[in-house]
DNA sequence: TTAATATTATACAGCGCTGTACAAAATGAT
DNA sequence: ATCATTTTGTACAGCGCTGTATAATATTAA
């Protein structure tokens, strides 16, 4: 009944997360991407509407697949600092590797979208509201299972959270070996957080 | 000898600060630099050299002003420890109160320069790296005063860097009263680098 | 007054980007 | 085969930005 995409959209928008993610929200724009993909501009608006709908899909499946909701695999026998703890290695490791030194995409794009991006900014926080949602949600398991003190479960989460974003800061500046996960480890442990894994 | 400059080098180098600090360094054209300023691209280019040399020469004097070596007042007569307690609860207030958002001007630039800028991301990590040194060199006196306990002072003072460029960010998604300076305290207790103050 | 010097003004030629508008092409249902 | 629909191609008109080059201007020492 009409003509087909003559491109794989599902695929486009996980080259465009990678070009945003390791070139900058703002360095992209609607041409570099259109060329990227090899489609013109009229196919780009066609298929995603707008940079900002294009960047609120990316953050969407960034939240799904990479951190946010069931960032941490709890589950009913393995105790959750250790989830944590084992989460955040593999972060720090996946992080050290990376030549292009993108960090988390969403920490990465608060400076190029809060005060900056009407239509994102929004997006964005909500981002961070749901990422804190969850992990008051397994900090409040870990106290109920006896793994952690009674403790402030807003901040211990907002805590840890802060934690997070400065890796993906630290992570692009300093660059020792192991160093990264050194850091992490100390201030997990700092926060009661950490849990010995394996 | 010769023509006088027709506008205050020092005064306008603190405006274009502002500037770069709100709107970030690539937001920053020298067109609406030059124009801010109310002089042409030539007297840019002549005053200033380029946007980069600019760059350098505001994170040398944001060094010396606002944070890096010196940050915290230490004398023999006070706490370590309180010093650098009081210092970010200093710049915990100030954040909260920045309508901007503009958090902490090199850690904000950290996403734009590093893979980003050759000529400035060595100027950006020297700074980090120096800021660094000065953490080791104020938490070594705090071991040696016998304010904290012995422990890898790199560690710490990394810890402490991560915790600090986390704050930035978080400030600009986190608005709540009185919120970042309760993760600050809560996070500086537990990295045992909290000491009262007043 | 003139010459030397540095600042400021004007202009250039080119680049990439924006969003839309309209035409062309490709498909499937009737 | 035709029609409706959607995607794709081409073009428009305008904007801001870049760095340099050359000319005009203002100042002061000689």
């Amino acid at each position: 009944m009409n003509r087909p995409k003559e491109f794989d959209r599902e695929g486009a928008v996980a080259v465009l997360m990678d070009e945003i993610w390791e070139h900058g929200f703002e360095a992209c724009s609607v041409n570099s991407m259109s060329d990227k993909l090899g489609i013109t501009r009229s196919s780009f608006y066609n298929a995603f509407g707008s940079k900002e709908k294009l960047f609120a899909e990316i953050l969407e499946i960034y939240s799904q697949s990479g951190p946010g909701n069931e960032m941490f695999e709890i589950t009913q026998s393995r105790s959750v600092l250790s989830s944590i703890t084992e989460k955040l290695y593999e972060i720090c490791k996946g992080q050290e590797e990376d030549k292009a030194c993108r960090g988390c995409l969403a920490a990465s794009s608060i400076q190029e979208l809060v005060k900056k991006n009407e239509e994102l900014e929004p997006v964005l926080k909500e981002f961070f509201y749901q990422n804190i949602q969850y992990f008051e949600k397994i900090i409040g398991i870990a106290i109920q299972r006896g793994e952690l003190e009674d403790c402030d479960v807003r901040i211990k989460a907002l805590s840890l959270q802060n934690m997070m974003i400065g890796l993906s800061e630290m992570s692009k500046i300093f660059r020792n070996k192991g160093e990264l996960w050194s850091i992490c480890k100390h201030s997990l442990k700092a926060l009661a957080l950490y849990g010995e894994f394996e």
